[in-house]
DNA sequence: TAATTTTTCGCAAACGTTTCCGTTCCGGAA
DNA sequence: TTCCGGAACGGAAACGTTTGCGAAAAATTA
């Protein structure tokens, strides 16, 4: 089938050994400048490709990087995705990605196939299950780096997230702002990392003006369907409606809005929202839904940065936590348009 | 950093040849049963794992496939490409996705990546740009075998892809059936594969039912905004608006339908609308969308099927084009609910 | 001019497999 | 007893690179 051309060829052509072309061919210091130029030329003409397979058997590495990401349905992680293979590009690193599914065993799974790959390194953020920081730890120490991003474990490791506590403080700071007293939160799953940052920020804002944080957050979950739920039962309970809600992120926003919208409330006049984590739906539900815009790419690049870092670093490096500054995006969810 | 424990380790563990523990692990038949499982015990006991690399240094191919989509922000791709994982990973192929961005010159740079790579084949759906078929032809005579999914270029070669046309002409169906008479489809961008086909089904669709389909399609594109664009348009002309929208693809739809609200029109009432290739938005906007269910797993499972049965065959195998069906999911933006 | 250094290159080993070709050992047939 | 054939295994080459070491040629210094 394909017979492709091999640093023989070119040697042969010139006249000269393999070692020469070789070194040629990584711009070595002892190799004259003319035969550089030659061998350049030829491996041109010839149409050379070096072959991975027998150079990272060689160096003991792939250069390929491991993305596992939970799911690649919504526009979070491919936007990330899009961050961390821009800044992988340009130090010639290649990504293989698959999905955990938000499954636990799939997760451990794909770590296992990617290390038997000999991935030099992978990026990951974690299942809504989490549970493998232990394996995380044994993959590490086995030698392969790790950087997770978004959706962090408990362990010391480095990590990128934007700065979730400030961030939802400053989404319900817009709340208040604009008049509104009584705040429920629609939190998410309790087992993950970002659930009780959220949370956090949201009871601070509450604090700062004077409200009491206390029996205002609810568990929903990150679906949709979580928040609808979430939502009506708050409906049906009979307690007070809140004037406003702050969601875990736009899809539990989103549901509580279909549920208010079916019990006849008007938003945001009866009720405000807002959410996290902008995703495309943000501009398509009506009204359009005020929410926290994360830099996904960003957080992608620098997910790639700290794991290069690892990778080029001689000897052991300190995981480091990067955080990032997200923006909040006003739109008619939570502001009565003019 | 990792030492990967090799074939020699068991070997010389067990005191035989190298020869002998790769026969033994290759299950090959002439190596005594008893050797072979104590290979295979030490093996799993020393947690052996075969170097990919060496392996596929020897065997001339590396064991993965390139996918190249357009983007994977939209839920389409990624949900393509999730059957295409499935179909590969029960033959122990992995895969390696990157993005064109919808841009054709990205694509090439993707092609050439992959090529460099050596992988065994190639995926792809193309840029909505078009242009690349000669490529395409370049890089498969030189060997790398192709299978186009959805957005296929107008070449010999592999495509899987629903029956555009049949599930236009379903859709359009359906707003006849409803009692719609004055229907405008907007179609997709012209050097796109699947636009001439959809608009086939749209004419099909209305000549049956015996009415003209001259004049009654519009070049809208492929996002939200060409879609309020061309409805826009359409207001502004002056011209008797329809009584009901097929559009090109889902994004196009919302756009209309916010064009249609934000001239006070209501859905379906006043216009029934019809999306086609359903994605996460649908069940999001307001009327909730009638739109074309794509299998898009299913998609994904018959390209890597297609792909696997070219590159398990000997010698050349004739170019396939595979059809699937689709479903019409009828909502609320067609049919007043009751 | 001789001695020494520098420049430039080739040889060969190595990376971890696979696989072709032998070799040894055995039982059975002649 | 000799010969043959098969079973089970080892030796070694090969895949396409990289790289340490040494050697020849050129340039510098004494």
């Amino acid at each position: 089938m394909k017979n492709h051309v091999t640093i023989k060829d070119i040697a042969r052509e010139l006249g000269i050994s393999t070692s020469t072309v070789s070194r040629a061919l990584s711009d070595a210091w002892d190799v004259k400048r003319e035969t550089r130029d030659k061998v350049l030329e030829t491996a041109k003409k010839l149409n050379y490709r070096p072959n991975p397979n027998a150079r990272n058997l060689q160096n003991k590495h792939t250069g390929i990087i491991g993305i596992i990401i939970p799911e690649f349905v919504s526009s979070f992680f491919p936007n990330v995705v899009l961050g961390i293979q821009e800044e992988l590009a340009r130090e010639n690193y290649r990504m293989i990605i698959s999905q955990s599914n938000e499954n636990r065993e799939q997760e451990l799974e794909n770590m296992r196939v990617m290390e038997e790959y000999l991935v030099d390194g992978i990026i990951m953020s974690v299942t809504n299950e989490g549970g493998n920081e232990a394996e995380y730890r044994n993959l590490m120490d086995r030698g392969t780096p790790m950087v997770f991003f978004n959706r962090c474990p408990s362990i010391k490791v480095s990590k990128v997230l934007i700065n979730d506590a400030d961030m939802a403080e400053l989404a319900v700071d817009h709340l208040i702002d604009t008049g509104r007293r009584n705040i429920l939160h629609l939190g998410g799953p309790v087992n993950l990392s970002i659930t009780p940052m959220r949370a956090e920020g949201f009871a601070r804002a509450l604090t700062k003006a004077g409200l009491d944080p206390e029996g205002k957050v609810r568990t929903a979950g990150i679906f949709i369907k979580d928040g609808r739920e979430a939502m009506q039962r708050i409906i049906d309970s009979g307690e007070p409606l809140p004037d406003a809600i702050f969601a875990f992120n736009d899809p539990v926003a989103i549901g509580a809005m279909k549920a208010l919208k079916a019990a006849g409330k008007r938003i945001p006049q009866d009720v405000a929202i807002v959410g996290f984590s902008e995703g495309s739906m943000a501009t398509v539900v009506e009204p359009q839904l005020t929410t926290v815009l994360q830099p996904m790419k960003e957080m992608g690049r620098e997910a790639a940065r700290l794991l290069i870092r690892q990778l080029k670093a001689e000897r052991h490096v300190e995981p480091r936590t990067v955080y990032l500054d997200a923006t909040l995006n006003v739109r008619d969810s939570s502001v009565a348009a003019e």
